[in-house]
DNA sequence: CGCCCGGATGAAAACGGTTACATGATAATC
DNA sequence: GATTATCATGTAACCGTTTTCATCCGGGCG
């Protein structure tokens, strides 16, 4: 049924060999023949079958990304990253998604056997052992957001600690001193450093404090309860960092419907900057973290390694996070003035 | 190097066949055999190698899509309902994204060959003529929001003209008599069809009325020019109705920087309902189309394709979209009054 | 007891390419 | 003019599975 390199060959009285050959323009055919082979395969709509082509040159020209979830603005960023550094090296791109189950994490690795030439794994809940079970022990892998303590893979996180850091400090510069923390999920690697890093600066900047904790789960809806929550507190916090941008904004909402002013009566803050950060009012101050940069710095990294299968110099790379000022947490110049 | 069938079948003193067999479940393998090829297979730590098998069994377990872009909330949305269905059905996900360049398309759908066994493509600006070249002709496709004329693929829409005409017909309901719409680009199937419904309906609702057109290109860059445009001018619109959200949120901060009341002294409405439509001030007025489901319906559909192969009874089916009123559109009852 | 049947297994041919090696012709060298 | 290097092409092995078909063996039946 379909047309193959046999039926090109026999149409054009050659060997298969030579049509490879020609097909993949490699020098040692003559002009003539290439051309004429050529124009056999296009008379007779010849399409590669790249399935086959991988199984013998054992390289498939595709990356895996195997992510806990694809919703919201953070894997759309990051998966157009990738595929940004994707299609420039002409990779594409297998998108896998573990609702956070690591027995499908675990049934993803396995299924990108002979599928990808390398994998890119984000699973901020899943350890290692998974990881070395399911695996191939010659598949490149660079690691993304995950905790891992090895050093057999390559690994890029985010500087979660550091902008948590730097958020606190921003927060006490501008006057805050009963600063609560909205929490992620407590298994989640990026939620507990950004926790730590809340913690530690908070105990070095004002270590009379006490750090007020809210737990969250990363998700808008858990951001409004906690709003809620501040609402009916009677020793209110005057200002909430939230570990994640959604969640902040849950929370404004809430806020909003209680008739508390952002930032009048409470400074909000949030992290990772998705692009919504901007959209609402007042924007968002929050910790920007290069989203679609890390994407492709990661495929980049992966590209590499791919590369040079073997050579194994993995390192682990932290990727600056930068603070973003904008009006959620602009107290007034008097009121500044009042706390100290 | 990699452990295969061949090693499994060397250590358990069996047939390849048998091995594959028994890690296959056929019933034609005695249980004792099976337990312990299997046995011997987990030992050495077997994957199955994907690729050959595709390439034996014929089946991929992949679907590819084929999108115009990756950026932004429709794609995100889009790609979660995919996967949402792809992961119900054991497929994966194969993302290839061609810049709106024709000749991307083309390498995208060639490259697809041998490596899916069907095919999800959104080319809003591509005909059909370079789908049937560059592609297999049995290879099962379904269309989303392309234009298409012929019935050899089946193919999903979005009801654009339904969806526009009904925005038109609120805004006149709702007191409007100047109402013009910025539109996406020319060469855009969707905003061609917005377009055509804003001018039938208004031609029906307010035949004397001038059909008022400024040019957009879907981008929020594009959105913003068209504010400050409504800025300068003399006679302005009391209503704009953009072809997508992002350009409603644009053109939304132009006016709030020309210090233009929306919806007081104009009122403001898009199209797709993106996430963020909700979370700006005041909150979008827009035609939701429901994108998940659309991505969710179209591979649904393709599976369907993919199972029948050939039985080839293919259609068009047309996703109905529906007007969702927030304030972005709310005249103040005194100024509704006075307008009739 | 011989025959046939069926069920478990093995041998080998796909699947559609790439590629190492063999071959034959032609050009270059002495 | 014989020898050898060069180069285009052909032959066949290989990539790791699945699958068809043949084989072998034991058991039920006449």
């Amino acid at each position: 049924m379909a047309v193959t390199i046999r039926d090109i060959a026999k149409a054009a009285k050659v060997s298969i060999a030579t049509v490879s050959r020609a097909l993949n323009g490699f020098d040692s055919v003559t002009d003539e023949t290439r051309r004429h082979v050529c124009a056999v395969a296009a008379r007779l709509g010849y399409i590669p079958h790249e399935g086959a082509r991988s199984l013998s040159s054992r390289r498939t020209q595709c990356v895996g990304a195997v992510l806990p979830d694809l919703h919201g603005e953070f894997f759309s960023e990051l998966i157009r990253g990738m595929d940004r550094v994707a299609r420039t090296h002409g990779l594409h791109l297998l998108l896998s998604c573990s609702h956070g189950d690591v027995a499908e994490v675990a049934a993803s690795l396995r299924a990108m056997r002979g599928r990808v030439d390398g994998l890119l794994v984000m699973s901020p809940h899943v350890d290692s052992k998974v990881l070395e079970k399911n695996l191939h022990p010659t598949m490149p892998i660079v690691l993304v957001n995950t905790r891992y303590g090895g050093e057999r893979y390559s690994s890029l996180v985010v500087d979660n600690y550091g902008g948590a850091g730097a958020m606190v400090r921003h927060l006490v510069g501008r006057g805050h001193r009963r600063i609560a923390m909205l929490t992620g999920p407590d298994a989640n690697f990026d939620a507990r450093e950004r926790l730590a890093g809340y913690r530690d600066t908070l105990a070095e900047l004002l270590p009379e404090a006490d750090p007020q904790v809210l737990r969250g789960d990363f998700s808008e809806e858990s951001g409004y309860r906690a709003g809620r929550q501040l609402l009916s507190m009677s020793e209110r916090p005057d200002a909430l960092f939230a570990a994640n941008d959604m969640m902040a904004i849950g929370c404004l909402f809430a806020l909003n419907e209680g008739g508390l002013k952002v930032p009048g009566d409470i400074a909000l803050a949030g992290f990772d900057d998705i692009p919504i950060a901007r959209y609402v009012s007042p924007p968002l101050t929050t910790v920007r973290v290069r989203i679609a940069e890390l994407g492709e710095l990661a495929l980049e990294r992966l590209v590499l390694a791919i590369g040079e299968a073997g050579h194994d110099k993995h390192s682990t790379q932290t990727l600056r996070s930068e603070l973003v000022v904008r009006s959620s947490c602009n107290r007034h110049a008097s009121i500044l003035a009042a706390v100290p």
